[in-house]
DNA sequence: CGTGCAATCTTGAACGAGTCAAATGAACAC
DNA sequence: GTGTTCATTTGACTCGTTCAAGATTGCACG
């Protein structure tokens, strides 16, 4: 994704255009779901004056605005990916904390209708798959190697 | 539910029945959905003594068991409720975050399955309808001035 | 019914993701 | 260019949760 497009994105939520917005942008745009301390880092590499405070800032800004959407699985700190508009949903690997995407099994609009809404006016509906991923889940009788260390996990 | 019952469903589960426990599970079963703050003041409420570090300690041992289940919608502390075996999902008001209940919309096992598992292993589908609840999605009419002069939307 | 071990609880401190606030700096409409 | 307003820096702070050490207590066993 190019400057002038991140730019007109920006511009199009009706923000301003700064160094540590697109700086934020383009960490997303190669690491989808990042935690706040990574896209720090990254945005770092670039511009090592920005401040853990400018990232908080920035995701929560273009997160309101829907440029990018904050996804918050159990004991795990707050992920960011760009939104790319589709209603997909994610796979959570319990053991290693890795997250994939999954496009939304039933289509867009089905997925949005509970058996019973209580009244309720829903407008979203959020699917987390909690499973193991293809590493986690393998057998444990790597020959040389430990098994796969623990991440991410608190 | 009766003390003998909590009490098996502990012995059960291989923990020590102890009166922090008991009274844990019996908040839970009156109030769904409680923060860890909310169960610490109704344990409390009958045992003064009990401390906060035991109610989080309860509540992971009682969660890690299968006994109680912890949800964490976005921007909310940590919330629990008594597993009951069956599966069902929330719905989450986003603006007074109140939380109800629904059965799974689809069954049990289907909305197991997302369209493409990436290698997952997958046990459990965590479903979180987002909207707004009856009482916040009513027109905002305040009941003490001025009766409401106009209808429709906005 | 005692005894002993380990699980559990109390007390108190610490951690860390995230937020608040004041002052400086930069975008951009004019 | 200039000025207003939005963004960012800096640094302190909040609050849910966890860690650690020592005191209790459930309960298996004799």
């Amino acid at each position: 994704m190019s400057t002038p497009e991140l730019e007109q994105a920006l511009r199009g939520a009706a923000l301003r255009v700064t160094r540590p917005r697109l700086a934020v942008l383009t960490a997303l745009h190669g690491h989808a779901h990042a935690t706040t301390d990574e896209v720090l880092g990254l945005v770092r590499q670039q511009h090592p004056e920005v401040s853990h405070q400018a990232v908080y800032d920035v995701l929560r800004a273009l997160t309101t605005t829907g440029l990018v959407r904050r996804i918050e699985p159990q004991g795990s700190v707050a992920r960011y990916e760009l939104r790319v508009g589709d209603n997909h949903h994610h796979l959570v690997c319990r053991s290693c904390g890795s997250i994939a995407d999954v496009d939304c099994a039933v289509g867009a609009a089905p997925c949005l209708t509970p058996s019973e809404d209580h009244g309720f006016v829903v407008d979203e509906a959020e699917v987390i798959y909690w499973g193991l991923c293809r590493a986690c889940a393998a057998p444990t009788v790597l020959p040389t190697l430990e098994p796969p260390a623990e991440r991410g996990t608190r």
